[in-house]
DNA sequence: TATTGTTATACTCTATAACTATA
DNA sequence: TATAGTTATAGAGTATAACAATA
């Protein structure tokens, strides 16, 4: 029973932090005039080139919603399309020279916010919850690899 | 050094559980046959009935984007209006009585699926992210009632 | 005057279905 | 046949600005 109320508590807590993170999202974007999508789209990209089809896993969209994502991120000159070299069906989106100040700079602003929260909590608590929530995905992860 | 890469695994670690979250809401809202945000909007009001204001707080929205979007719902059935008794300018959103059977079920199902990721913790684990999540949630509260 | 909520407007975001090109 | 990505379409989601009604 007690179990139970600790369980509900934890599930509060993640969709709590889910709207943390995408107001942080917002407000990082506004001030780099990107929409949400926009930002994390540039923030994924800062670690080097994506594949569409990686990229619509990792953001958790249909293929043809990503298109129009990129179109729209493309258009103002943050990324480009590049032919992958292997196979000519496929490409990779990287960020332009513009695009890599502004992902840079997003990146480092959702960073901050974010650390800043964590660097509230005790040394040893802030470990425990990077584990734990690396634990959490781990868990996720068997779970959809069935 | 190694204490920014610790903070740097929280924020990414922050990040992958909030995609892990949304998409938990539109897997289930779509078994349900609601949009993810539609999911978010019951599942709140499952608690009982919250005022405009407060709602565009709790969700992030503007006041006009939680028009239409009560608007789409309210449309379907599932919620409605009631005037505030004291403040004649205002609405209390409340669940119709098709609407608490979504709400209930999608609530049950999301919160099912959060909890099951976090059973897979050992239970001391499971009670310190829980604590660890409180906390950071509390940080932020600090720093917005600025 | 300030607050609560809506309307009007113009985008962006998103999924579904049908398609093209390549593997 | 299967996969990578696009196009077409329709609707949902969102913010900004201007507004109405009430406090």
């Amino acid at each position: 029973m007690s179990e139970n109320a600790q369980e509900t508590r934890i599930a509060d807590a993640l969709i709590q932090v889910t709207r943390l993170v995408e107001r942080v999202f917002a407000e990082v974007g506004r001030h780099c005039e990107l929409t949400p999508q926009q930002a994390q789209l540039l923030c994924l990209l800062t670690d080097g080139p994506i594949g569409m089809t990686d990229l619509s896993r990792l953001l958790n969209l249909e293929k043809s919603s990503l298109t129009g994502l990129v179109d729209r991120v493309e258009r103002r000159g943050l990324v480009a399309r590049h032919r992958d070299t292997c196979d000519r069906r496929a490409w990779h989106v990287a960020l332009t020279e513009e695009g890599q100040r502004a992902g840079a700079e997003t990146h480092d602003l959702v960073n901050a916010r974010l650390e800043a929260l964590a660097e509230d909590l005790p040394a040893s608590d802030r470990d425990q919850v990077a584990a734990a929530l690396v634990h959490l995905l781990a868990a996720h992860r068997r779970t959809t690899a069935d």
